[in-house]
DNA sequence: CTGAAAGCGCTTACAG
DNA sequence: CTGAAAGCGCTTACAG
């Protein structure tokens, strides 16, 4: 374990310098920054381990721990960091960018070894916050701030599954989201719903943009369904689009026989149903999990920033009838 | 915040005694070690926060994130952290003795304020770690060792959701659980399905104890159907359940029609299945805030441990058929 | 913007 | 078993 000296001393400067740049107060030059960053990251530095300070953490943001997908991500984070003797800090957003900031702020205190974040918008978020530990964004496409991400390719995953509707038959297909300020994961999935429906030729439907978050048992569909009459209803993610299911039969209507569904993500519950959903499968653990070693490999072995996309999979399910077949 | 020297002063010794006793290491008189924890805790003394520690932790320990209604208690235990300036670290015991006391040593080296678990077997449980922090079990009963806790009462909810299958004219019901070692929550329900059966002078089935950690979606009970031709099955916890549902569905049975099916906890997926699931909703998230609440409380007023229960609520879905009714 | 130096919080041989 | 004191790692006015 090596000491702030010996970090001053790698970088060609005093303690008190080393200090200033790693806490991030007072002022330095940017030279003298990026030399005490690199000679901390090549150290493995890490502040008063003499001080029984314990292992190092990195914390972990992700829009909410009861979506079953970031519950994976966050799982498989967990298990990465246990393995490589890291502690893990949590925060949500609730996707909500005002309670991201909040909640980024709060895991700094901690002086966390690095970030994992998934945020509402990657371009936006977290404009304030203005020196940050080493950061992997997981689901969100990297910035010019954010080099390093791992994500797959939402805007193919929505076209994809949006075709496979149209190879149906289905032409007026909606899609139904949470607000896309909140997601660009959404927001991509729908662009990319958006390309497909042009590409054939089709009249897109605009997005249903909905509250969710904790209303998705008492979801009602019935005027959007009277004034658009959908045959088919794209989720932009899998739980949304089991209460969009949950919605339909409490109006009465039948899966896929009166309307089709799918979704995004490929939860495990969604196999669960009676009848399977019809989603595009993303590796949310995998992902999770080359997030952290990224992440561990810029903070530990200073690592340049990467950006790794994971492929997606459609997943037929029943929860889709193709319209072109007479029955 | 207090420093070690105001510790030392409270408990008439020197900082060095003092920091014997809260580091554990060096000789020091059990009368001391009374002392200086005493003052330790009146102070809500913790260790090198001007170095930069940042604001206070409390550790989460649950068996799993991808289990939604562990994922509920973690959502509002941070909520109530956050909210109370307070960060929260995660482990996972994977329902596993050996990876529980593992992850707990990992959270205590960051030196929580206190610690939020829900253990395998709260008797045996972290026999050997000695020193804890403040300590709240969340979901099982209070021992003689952990006195402060938040639980529903588990016998009773598998009583009274046996008395509602032995009401509908069911004898042969089956129990399907994890390992019981891995949860006092699933031996407690399942204890309290002996005590129904018994009540009801019905022979109990013995449970099904199956390792379900990560193979839902493939659950195969065709062996145990055919051996045991139960009429209804009790999963221990809904995500259980659930599987089960999906598995006899593979098998070609209908549910409710030729097998009923029943869970515990309540949570929302089970209310967005074709077939809504009868549960017994345990109010998981209010429990966490619960935990969280009496946790900082203790932590930070020294109020005395105590014991909460919180009610449980049979929930009749449409999985359970009522075989005293002609059809 | 940078460093020498004072000083804080803590730990730990050393002496008793 | 306990404390005085040396010393470590770090931060931070202060001077330049």
């Amino acid at each position: 374990m090596s000491t702030l000296q010996q970090v001053a001393f790698r970088a060609g400067c005093s303690v008190a310098t080393a200090s200033r740049v790693l806490n991030r107060n007072g002022p330095v030059s940017d030279e003298m920054v990026r030399r005490v960053r690199r000679a901390a990251a090549e150290l493995g530095y890490r502040v008063g381990y003499r001080n029984g300070n314990g292992r190092p953490a990195i914390g972990v943001l992700i829009p909410s721990i009861t979506n079953p997908v970031f519950a994976a991500s966050l799982s498989s984070i967990q298990n990465r960091a246990l393995h490589a003797g890291h502690s893990v800090l949590i925060a949500q957003s609730n996707y909500d960018p005002a309670q991201e900031a909040d909640a980024v702020a709060s895991l700094l205190q901690q002086q966390p070894t690095g970030l994992i974040l998934t945020v509402c918008d990657p371009e936006r978020s977290l404009a304030l916050s203005s020196a940050l530990p080493p950061t992997v964004l997981l689901g969100n496409l990297p910035t010019t701030r954010f080099t390093a991400a791992v994500a797959t390719d939402n805007f193919g995953a929505g076209r994809d599954l949006t075709d496979h509707l149209l190879l149906r038959g289905h032409r007026r297909i909606l899609f139904i989201s949470g607000h896309f300020a909140a997601s660009d994961r959404a927001k991509l999935r729908y662009l990319g719903y958006l390309k497909a429906m042009e590409a054939a030729g089709q009249q897109p439907l605009e997005a249903l943009e909905i509250s969710f978050i904790s209303s998705l048992d008492q979801l009602d569909l019935s005027d959007a369904i009277a004034r658009l009459s959908p045959t088919a209803i794209i989720g932009s993610n899998d739980l949304l689009a089991l209460g969009v299911m949950g919605a339909l039969r409490r109006q009465g209507l039948s899966i896929p026989r009166d309307i089709s569904v799918a979704g995004f993500d490929g939860i495990s519950l969604g196999l669960l149903t009676e009848v399977s959903l019809t989603t595009v499968e993303i590796p949310d653990g995998t992902m999770g999990g080359a997030a952290a070693s990224l992440l561990l490999d810029m903070a530990e072995n200073a690592a340049p920033p990467r950006h790794l996309t994971l492929p997606y999979r459609l997943r037929p399910g029943g929860t889709v009838r193709d319209l072109s077949i007479q029955s």
